[in-house]
DNA sequence: ACCGGCCCCGAAAATAGCTTTCAAAGGTGA
DNA sequence: TCACCTTTGAAAGCTATTTTCGGGGCCGGT
């Protein structure tokens, strides 16, 4: 056999995915001078180095292409093509860990990509929150009473109205019967009207809203089961609430005072009701979305027009 | 202008790195029969993927070595080479979130720990995938149309309504003119009226929405600048939509059809609209801002009644 | 100091993989 | 049914990677 095949000499036996680093370090000076030169490119940027052709990478580190070739090797993969991909799952790695670089909050200047950035990292810290926080004997009691209730009501004004209005819509597609108010004055007319066995939904962040506060208390008295969504646990709001479910009440900065996160909050809450509600009460809430689901199907156009598509005008 | 240079059709401006997720699942429907299988063999196994070859992949998926070529590019990216760089980083950026514990979709009989845990984790991924997959530059011409729109029109049913009065609520807070419409036949008689210098948003997940697509043609075809804001980047509606902002079409199961994802989805993209407009107009936004604040102080009571805490009934 | 041997290195040939072209097959609307 | 457009795979064309090959430097021996 030939001491040398045909210059395949496999140095390392693990093709490994992120331990390349190591590998680097550890050759170290073993390495032959121009072999060093690569991998030191390498490990100084492998995300830009990742975006390099042989040919680019040679010509940067100043070596040939069968330098790199040779240092690829050296680091235990196969060829230059497996190195590049290493490489870029290593990069992917790193970014994905720098992601929270942008917790702080939106300024007037940001440029746009922050602000998208920004405003998605920061729901997304408050669904964490929330889920956290919520209390699931609280949650579980709510989904019993509004599966087995006879009839629901919603309160919610505002940017809360139309996280109630989102949850009549969903327990509506599952059979039940239920209402979101958002007129204080129809809301409390139709408070009145309920009793016991009947549950009613305020949905306010502060807790302090009085439109809401109304029928949930005229609700309360006549024995309905209340439970309050809502940012501040001890607000007035849950004096008249059998059941509280809490949700994050993270502070509105000035360029957000419209409930963003607050809203983001109330509808992780809304949507945990309505899976639990539709876990519970699965026989007749699966039929019962089957069934709007088809209803809305001829609402919905198929394919795009066969016509040309119209240009913008000039 | 040839209608077909030379096959050379980027559909998506971004190659970006990883919001290939997101593109997969908003394409969806809208590739071909093999770009299907492609992109969904892609999707289902990143870093398997990876470290295929064109040929290997093509033969996989049971296709040609031109149409993986074809999907790599309706991806977004220049070439086969660039979507397995990307694919390689995607697998290196999931390996290092890795424990993401409950991935899985909601089963019936998942206790309400994990409902909440799960839709939590879900939504975020949401979001995250729909800020990668946002569209910075129809973004930024979006958020210049509506701060100098002289009046702003919004069209959405079901739960895109619900979405649609949320940006209106907020836009209207900061001192714009903006109507969100539910109903289809109001919709379509104010969308009569617009006209250049107008903007008209239709908010809707599928893209295919009938009583959403026929007010905003109307707008579009008197001169309006029209909005669309939508799962389906390359569904009907966006024959008639100047600027299209795509939301992340995450599946939905069984159990949450009612638009949970999608909603969330959409609600990001509002929230950015709104702040990017708020920054362009801050000088009369934050007065407004002020003041719908100072206005709705009086409707919150400050503190709990001074009563005595009402006991549940026995 | 000179010479021979060995290894390192880069230019260029060879090859594998990626991209483009082209024509046929499959639909779709008139 | 026919014409047209879309989609698809085979094969040609090209780029990037890999291999080969020979020049040149370093070291030990003479």
């Amino acid at each position: 056999m030939s001491q040398r095949a045909k210059e395949t000499f496999t140095t390392a036996p693990a093709p490994t995915p992120a331990a390349l680093r190591a590998r680097i370090r550890g050759l170290g000076a073993s390495m032959t001078r121009s072999a060093q030169i690569v991998a030191e490119a390498v490990a100084a940027d492998p995300a830009g180095c990742s975006r390099l052709t042989v040919t680019a990478l040679a010509e940067r580190t100043g070596t040939s292409e069968a330098t790199v070739v040779r240092t690829a090797r050296l680091l235990g993969y196969p060829g230059y093509r497996d190195l590049r991909l290493a490489l870029a799952a290593l990069a992917g790695r790193q970014e994905s860990d720098e992601a929270p670089a942008v917790t702080a909050g939106i300024a007037v200047d940001d440029p746009l990509a922050d602000v998208v950035a920004k405003l998605a990292h920061e729901e997304a810290q408050t669904l964490a929150d929330t889920a956290a926080a919520l209390d699931l004997a609280q949650l579980s009691a709510a989904v019993d009473a509004l599966a087995t209730a006879r009839r629901i009501d919603i309160y919610g004004v505002g940017a809360s109205a139309l996280v109630g209005q989102d949850l009549a819509q969903k327990l509506l597609r599952i059979g039940l019967i239920a209402h979101a108010h958002h007129d204080p004055h129809l809301a409390v007319t139709n408070s009145v009207l309920l009793r016991p066995g009947d549950v009613a939904v305020a949905v306010t962040h502060s807790g302090a809203t009085g439109d809401v506060i109304d029928p949930l208390r005229h609700a309360f008295e006549r024995g309905a089961t209340t439970i309050a969504v809502t940012g501040g646990p001890a607000s007035p709001v849950t004096h008249y609430a059998d059941l509280v479910l809490a949700t994050s009440a993270a502070r509105e900065s000035r360029l957000r005072p419209a409930a963003m996160s607050s809203r983001t909050s109330q509808l992780l809450v809304v949507d945990c009701l309505f899976v639990g509600v539709a876990q519970r009460t699965y026989d007749t809430a699966a039929p019962a979305l089957a069934a709007s689901y088809e209803a809305l199907a001829p609402r919905h156009r198929a394919t795009a027009p066969r016509t040309a598509r119209q240009e913008p005008r000039t």
